[in-house]
DNA sequence: GACTTGGGTGACACCGTTGTCCTAAGGGTC
DNA sequence: GACCCTTAGGACAACGGTGTCACCCAAGTC
């Protein structure tokens, strides 16, 4: 960390020049690993750099070369684990190729997500973008990009699915799964919660619920299946309303581990014991999951493995034939929520 | 969002400039909230940025006026609402200063910290920082800031307290107080779950719950005093041992609410039931606090508002004579978990 | 031996803004 | 009417890198 510069002036590409003796333009050719540089130089430059401490300057080099080494992460989520799993996994990938990342965590329900992200990208000038639910099934958000030739992939996209690069699960497929799970423990009447409407995600796990239902013959009971938002006391109520009925369930899938929660609340306020009198599954894998009572039996979601991946699709040049959509594959995940229903 | 202009070239200020009929200098003004323009020159160009869609690159300005118009927030915890909370304050702040947030979020433990900020520093030249705990006590990269005369503002610091910019709760009293409550219910056996040791939160923690009972007269019992890590399952350990002590406490304060909700599991898997045979308290009023049954006693940090409290102090020129320290209130939040001991 | 080829290197313009400095116009003073 | 001061506005040189292009020279080709 020693530096023969005061505080004031920070070095330059010029200093390095002058003193490794060669022109600023090979400094730049060994900044960004290009080609046209003989071994001995390269190394003398590289040892200059370090010596007096040189950083090149991300606004210079962004003016000057228009690529400004940043990609945005927009993320707008009332889960915040759900955030900074995502967070971590861009950042880390970003890492790896020296590649800043902009976090832009968005207040709940921004009216002026569009014209934030308009005004990130032409004041940033970011190389691209990752879009996290629900900013990327905005269709004039998608629209502005497009226009504007910006690269950008989505996270669990619920709008035209098919189109451009995307990193997802399957969702319909994981509550199929988890529904499956329930059932094979014995359970016939299973309550169902779903999660906010505007996110895409909701619908596709309902409908694996009740792919799961029809495989097995077992009817569709409308009464057991609630809307809930997503968040804790929505599944409370939702849990409450289906405990209610005069032929309440032996399981309750949510749709979120936050959810679940909720559902749990509902049944220990009621001394309905889990998972004795009732199952109880959730959603996410989050941390929510092993900070109730009982532990959740959950679908696993590897968010920071989908962060990474849409990070890596953004990052690696798109014309090497590789896959634009990506899939990754949930987990089923028992723990102490859920047991096989209680014999009359 | 119409525009005269092809996608490929955004407008610069010399668009902007001959379009209103101005030099660039006085578009700059503009920009720039400057005085030395007239009233209609100032409304025209205005209104020419607005048609054309005219953003001014930031990486120009930073090259040119030496400010960035960026902070930077360095945040490395293990709870990611906590780092979220914070990430939402610093960025409701800037945002009404058209100043752009990037953050930093850490895995835990990176042991290249210092090299991090120090590269973060010098790429992207951060008009100054908000450090949150733990990077806010590393001396290193105190030393190296104060080296290069970056401006920063420490969130909740443990280390050399009274020096420099600040934000933080008093963490002693609000322990002290939430013991009170305790005490004040009735409680003389209250267990204790320190906080992880490299948080300085944490021995003021366990000081305040010292003072409480000490005020009170309540003779300390280090069997009663046990270690923790913040996390759940740390905090499940601790009530563990306390519960299975020959004369078990009637109340446990944990110094997390993670903590709290690992006491609650314990409490839940020995069938000890939650307020009536001991009560939980917590800190921290995260979504924790309401996401276990019963929700929990615990005491609120206004972190959103502290982060807020800190940027502002960043952004504030520090010469007019403002309190360079600021000390935001706790509050003591009674929920269910609380209760007054069962009467034998 | 003259002619090509291409790796290695550097001179210099330029990226889009802001800082500095200069000029012009208007208004008050003597 | 000459003078100065203040306000308004512009010309031009940075800022610290990268892109472009010209150049040099050793090796290969005929």
């Amino acid at each position: 960390m020693s530096t023969a510069f005061p505080d004031s002036a920070r070095p330059t590409i010029r200093d390095v020049a002058r003193i490794a003796g060669v022109s600023i333009k090979t400094v730049s050719r060994v900044i960004n690993d290009q080609q046209y540089v003989s071994a001995d130089k390269r190394e003398r430059v590289r040892q200059v750099m370090a010596e007096i401490g040189f950083q090149p300057s991300q606004a210079a080099r962004a003016l000057a070369g228009h690529k400004s080494h940043q990609i945005a992460l927009i993320c707008d989520n009332p889960n915040p684990w759900y955030v900074y799993e995502i967070q971590l996994g861009v950042r880390e990938r970003c890492a790896r190729d020296k590649i800043r990342m902009i976090a832009q965590p968005y207040d709940r329900a921004s009216p002026t997500l569009l014209e934030d992200i308009v005004a990130l990208v032409d004041q940033a000038h970011p190389d691209g973008l990752v879009l996290a639910p629900p900013a990327c099934d905005d269709a004039r958000v998608l629209a502005e990009l497009n226009r504007r030739g910006i690269p950008f992939v989505r996270l669990q996209p619920g709008l035209r699915i098919d189109e451009g690069p995307a990193v997802m699960i399957d969702n319909e497929r994981a509550a199929f799964d988890m529904t499956t799970h329930l059932l094979g423990l014995g359970h016939r009447r299973i309550g169902f919660v779903v999660g906010d409407r505007s996110y895409a995600a909701s619908g596709q796990r309902l409908a694996g619920y009740i792919g799961a239902l029809g495989e097995q013959a077992v009817a569709i009971d409308l009464d057991l299946i609630r809307q809930g938002r997503f968040d804790v006391r929505s599944g409370e109520a939702a849990a409450d309303e289906l405990l209610s009925l005069p032929e309440p369930p032996t399981a309750i899938f949510a749709s979120s581990d936050d959810m679940a929660a909720g559902v749990l609340a509902a049944a220990h306020r009621r001394g309905v014991r889990v998972p004795d009198a009732l199952s109880v599954a959730g959603f996410d894998d989050g941390p929510t999951a092993t900070i109730v009572w009982p532990a959740l039996t959950t679908v696993r979601q590897p968010v920071r493995a989908m962060a990474d991946a849409a990070t890596d699709m953004l990052l690696t040049p798109p014309d090497d034939g590789a896959a634009r959509q990506r899939r990754l594959t949930h987990e089923v995940i028992v723990r102490a929520s859920s047991a096989p229903p209680a014999v009359d």
